[in-house]
RNA sequence: GGCCCGGUAGUUCAGUUGGUUAGAAUGCCAGCCUGUCACGCUGGAGGUCGAGGGUUCGAGCCCCUUCCGGGUCGCCA
């Protein structure tokens, strides 16, 4: 039977034990974490979310009654023990161990809870287990010394921005979670309305119109710590529920909110990590990082940086570049410098198959090795041509250059993908930095190929820039906007903009969208309403906490910086959800199964 | 929705060309042990090979369907 607390107190937490409380008793509270029973002595490890210290179990101190509760300890048995804090003799201290220096003589135990066998090793010592078990025992999971690390990290950082944010005049503001669904964007996760038949809300993809109507309301700087849903496909930095840290603030321009974003990033990096950034931060614009990364959140960690050499094939007797070139795309390359004798010619066969998940048709190579040169499409070129073509690829012995010809967003894409493919495969990435900038200066639109139209590249209600607001009649796709995204190492942190806060532009952007004036104002009506009783300039931006605590941590994935995260397919493995409900809350709700659940 | 990898003891994995009773480590249980710290030593228990179907004299292994975990393309204003 679990024995009860009654007047016992902790004193202290098993990893804060120290040699300031020798020769003091205590009284610790914990896990039993491993026992090593030598017969007459028995050795407990007793952890607790700050670590771990050693308890010894001695007849001689504790008594025969003691000592035998102590020999039927196992493992995640919750106990309390009172005993003096010893040195240990000077062969026996455990430098692993923070608290390896002390020990614990136990005099009194209680066992408060017994356990039953874990079904997974519950320390740091086993990380290749299944992501399975993981997540159903969550619970256990959390009780590992990385995961309570992380959940103090995370509770820090977002504590430091708050800190930064009240210091910058932002008062945090809660949003409503139903909301209104806007087919534009991801796909929402909706709420039946029991009182409205046929109703639904939706949970907010970001809390976006909310903060812009709060501008309009005259709270002029806004934050908010938010939970946003995206009923999408999971990644390993994608999760359907998240944490946004949403900024939006009035009588501002671009710079102002760079430097209030920038120091909250400061704020967390300087005070929490420990990292010192870049005062002010790097910027490049959106063309710079797409030309020279072939992405718009390009990790700047190495080299291999795209090169144009269109012109050095335009005419060079291999018809795939040529027919590139004719048809008005482009062909492009990557040097990986030194690189040659790396990578194996089924290794090379590979990245070829790997470009074409990015809808290329191929991928063109040349290894320079010292006993000559080899390539996959060399017996097409003449030598003049092929020097020609490596001396604008910048490449010498050692080198091996890759070229993808297409149009100019497939070349863009699958070579984007190929440098951190490389990067990864050779370990290219120099893993000690943190390399935070700004892209700038996205384009307003996109074209959308599908629909034949403009659609938003950042969202509806983004600024075009000053400078070419006379775009906006003459050529619309060359606009462009006040739009930013702070990228670390490849990884979008987040994105904003400023804002249009003028009701008659507002429609003019729906407009060439291809939404007439009543979709318009059926969607958004209450905003464009909202837009002509006096809205002030406004702008602002929303950064991912999940992302920057993952790469902060450098984590791989997005589940082991979150307590509670989904799988892969959106499930929570530890409640199973989701689940089939009852008929009569169906009922209620007015909704039909169009299947008997669960059925096949 | 597409493609790829995986699913074998509580756990992590091995399992040859389809062939006798499916192995290892660790964990678990029992015994021994007074300075361990991944304690050690001896012994033991533990398996619907994810599920269903098929091929075969015979399937963990081959084929089909399906479920689950992971990665990825699409998707993610």
């Amino acid at each position: 039977m679990a024995e009860l607390l009654l007047d016992w107190k902790r004193d202290k937490m098993c990893g804060m034990v120290s040699e300031a409380d020798v020769d003091s008793t205590l009284t610790l509270m914990g896990w039993v974490a491993r026992t090593r029973n030598l017969g007459a002595l028995i050795f407990v490890w007793l952890r607790d979310k700050t670590g771990v210290v050693q308890l010894v179990f001695d007849e001689k101190t504790c008594g025969a009654e003691c000592f035998k509760q102590g020999e039927c300890l196992r493992g995640e048995y919750v106990i309390a023990v009172r005993g003096a804090v010893a040195m240990r003799a000077a062969e026996a201290i455990n430098k692993k161990l923070a608290t390896g220096a002390v020990e614990v003589l136990v005099g009194e135990m209680k066992i408060l809870n017994k356990a039953e066998t874990p079904p997974m090793y519950i320390d740091d010592e086993h990380p290749d287990e299944s992501e399975l078990l993981h997540l159903k025992y969550r619970y256990l999971d959390i009780r590992r010394d990385s995961l309570q690390n992380m959940l103090r990290f995370r509770y820090e950082a977002a504590r430091a921005v708050r800190a930064h944010m009240d210091a910058c005049g932002f008062t945090e503001i809660e949003t409503p979670i139903f909301t209104k669904s806007t087919p534009e964007g991801a796909r929402d996760f909706l709420v039946p309305s029991r009182t409205r038949p046929g109703k639904f809300y939706a949970l907010p993809q970001s809390p976006q119109i909310y903060k812009q109507m709060l501008m309009v309301g005259g709270c002029d700087r806004y934050f908010q710590i938010a939970r946003c849903f995206r009923d999408e496909d999971n990644r390993s930095d994608r999760q359907p529920e998240f944490t946004q840290v949403d900024i939006e603030m009035s009588f501002v321009d671009r710079e102002d909110v760079l430097l209030v974003v920038e120091g909250a990033f400061r704020a967390v990096f300087e005070g929490v990590v420990g990292v010192n950034l870049p005062d002010p931060l790097p910027r490049i614009t959106w063309l710079e990082a797409m030309d020279t990364y072939g992405s718009d959140k390009p990790d700047r960690r190495f080299g291999l940086k795209l090169v144009d050499v269109s012109g050095a094939v335009a005419s060079c007797g291999f018809s795939v570049f040529e027919g590139a070139v004719a048809a008005g795309g482009t062909v492009r390359g990557i040097n990986a410098k030194g690189c040659a004798d790396r990578l194996s010619r089924k290794e090379i066969d590979g990245l070829g198959e790997f470009v074409k998940t990015y809808r290329a048709k191929g991928l063109a190579w040349a290894q320079i090795k010292a006993d000559g040169l080899k390539s996959s499409f060399g017996k097409f070129l003449s030598e003049e041509k092929m020097s020609e073509l490596l001396r604008v690829m910048d490449a010498e012995v050692g080198d091996v250059v890759f070229f993808v010809a297409d149009k100019l967003s497939v070349v863009r894409q699958s070579l984007g993908a190929l440098r951190v493919e490389i990067a990864k495969k050779l370990s290219l990435i120099d893993q000690s930095v943190y390399d935070l900038f700004w892209v700038l200066e996205f384009p307003l639109f996109e074209y959308n190929e599908d629909e034949n139209r403009l659609d938003a590249m950042h969202h509806p209600f983004t600024s075009p820039m000053d400078e070419d607001l006379h775009l906006m009649q003459s050529d619309p796709g060359k606009a462009r906007a006040k739009a930013y995204d702070l990228v670390l190492n490849g990884i979008e942190m987040g994105s904003g903009s400023i804002r249009i806060h003028d009701s008659e532009r507002q429609q003019r952007m729906f407009e060439l969208m291809g939404i007439d004036k009543e979709t318009a104002w059926r969607k958004f009506g209450f905003m464009l309403e909202a837009f002509k009783y006096g809205t002030p300039p406004h702008g602002g931006f929303a950064f991912g906490l999940d992302r920057l605590v993952m790469q902060a941590m450098r984590k791989e994935s997005l589940r082991d910086v979150i307590a509670f995260p989904k799988s892969q397919s959106g499930e929570c493995l530890m409640m199973q959800t989701p689940s089939e409900v009852d008929a009569e809350q169906l009922k209620a709700l007015h909704i039909a199964v169009d299947e008997e659940p669960g059925r096949v």
